[in-house]
DNA sequence: GCTTGCCTTATGTCTGGACATATGGCTATT
DNA sequence: AATAGCCATATGTCCAGACATAAGGCAAGC
């Protein structure tokens, strides 16, 4: 049965789908597998670790490697970068800072960061358009420290981008939510009040500092999709 | 410098950091890293391997590896069951099937998942508790054939739970989206209509038939929160 | 009975070697 | 000049063997 780890792995699911391993069940090991398959030991495990990395099997040091009670699917989306979005669907990107200070966070976002509550931070509310039309409204807070001494004009660069383009940020959280629009937001994206926004909220942390946390009110009709 | 294939990976992505190697560049072949760092290919590839998964590197054969343009980061989300996921919480889950039915699905759903639209299928509308507040409206279209010859009774059993554990299935997917609840979603879920909340479609097929669309209405509040 | 520590075992990783496969670029042909 | 075919090369995969590490279970000691 040749094929290498694909086909070990096709098999191994072949085998929980018509449940002869049932949920929560015991799997022979890497090294009974590998015997009747034919094959080397480190393709089983590549094919294990494959199905395991999908939630399907669950595996365990000396415990041994049993199939997933719960199938706890995972889905891998990614984070789209707005300009690319706008552009990959064929429409002209533009950009509108609209405000730019320097100012007190809230306590929720410098808590949120881990900064002590007396430090100012860099405050900026844009507008992404596609083919001119509002798509984003964006509310950041940026970390200063983390800017270079002639600051970069995010007038004409999104911020976004100069980060991701300056900064490779280590690590970070993202949410999803759905919020009704504000007055600011509705007025931006050309909205009624109270309309169903969808929101993404991320907050990103440095080597050392934390960098930026940011806002995304979609203009309805906004998906973010991926396949399971 | 030993340390195994995530040493090697923290090598790599600390020169992306300091922008030795900087966005858009030809890294070295793995032949070279290895050679440098003093372990197998393997080893090499393995951590390669690993920043190509998580979108920091662009790898083909032949062209080389190189550093992503634009480091598009993936996140990956498991996709709840609301039972875990409310008993996680501490609170203790509920379940009310609304309405069960044999119907035509509308047109969208039908060609969503690929059935023939004078095709009837099993529609259910049920809400899901948690400590007895309602916290998800669902509205589900599920297809007869499927299920076995006495149906399950969906009264009893959410019909979340009864596919996860009894058909594993092959494929789907899953959009996200913020919407002005209905008429019937704000009086199942306790809101005032046109309230924003947060809509998770899924479609999901089997090995052969399709299986299931469904849409999950959560209550004001939710959000799906995930690391970078 | 309860705890502590060893011992077995299954997975995790590494090695050094090999072949497979895709593909960018060169070359020879039209 | 355009095209078709070949080749060198970088990644993808595989193998057989080895050691590392975690952790369940048993046994000895309290």
């Amino acid at each position: 049965m040749p094929g290498g780890w694909e086909a070990v792995r096709a098999e191994v699911m072949g085998r929980i789908r018509a449940r002869i391993w049932g949920p929560g069940a015991l799997i022979p090991s890497e090294e009974v597998l590998a015997a009747e398959f034919g094959c080397a030991r480190a393709t089983v495990n590549r094919a294990l670790k494959d199905l395991a990395d999908a939630g399907v099997l669950e595996r365990k040091r000396k415990a041994g490697t049993r199939v997933a009670m719960l199938p706890v699917r995972k889905a891998t989306l990614d984070i789209p970068v707005i300009r690319a979005e706008v552009a990959g669907r064929g429409q002209t990107y533009g950009f509108r800072l609209l405000t730019h200070s320097l100012a007190m966070p809230p306590v929720a976002v410098a808590a949120r960061l881990g900064l002590s509550h007396g430090q100012a931070m860099l405050h900026l509310q844009c507008l992404h358009l596609a083919d001119g039309q509002p798509q984003v409204y964006e509310d950041r807070w940026l970390n200063p420290a983390v800017l270079p001494d002639p600051a970069p004009d995010f007038a004409q660069i999104s911020a976004n981008e100069w980060l991701v383009s300056n900064l490779t940020f280590v690590t970070g959280d993202i949410a999803f939510s759905a919020e009704a629009a504000t007055m600011v937001e509705a007025d931006s994206l050309g909205v009624p009040p109270g309309a169903a926004l969808f929101i993404t909220e991320r907050c990103t942390w440095g080597e050392a500092a934390p960098i930026t946390w940011v806002r995304l009110a979609h203009a309805p009709g906004y998906r973010l999709q991926t396949l399971l």
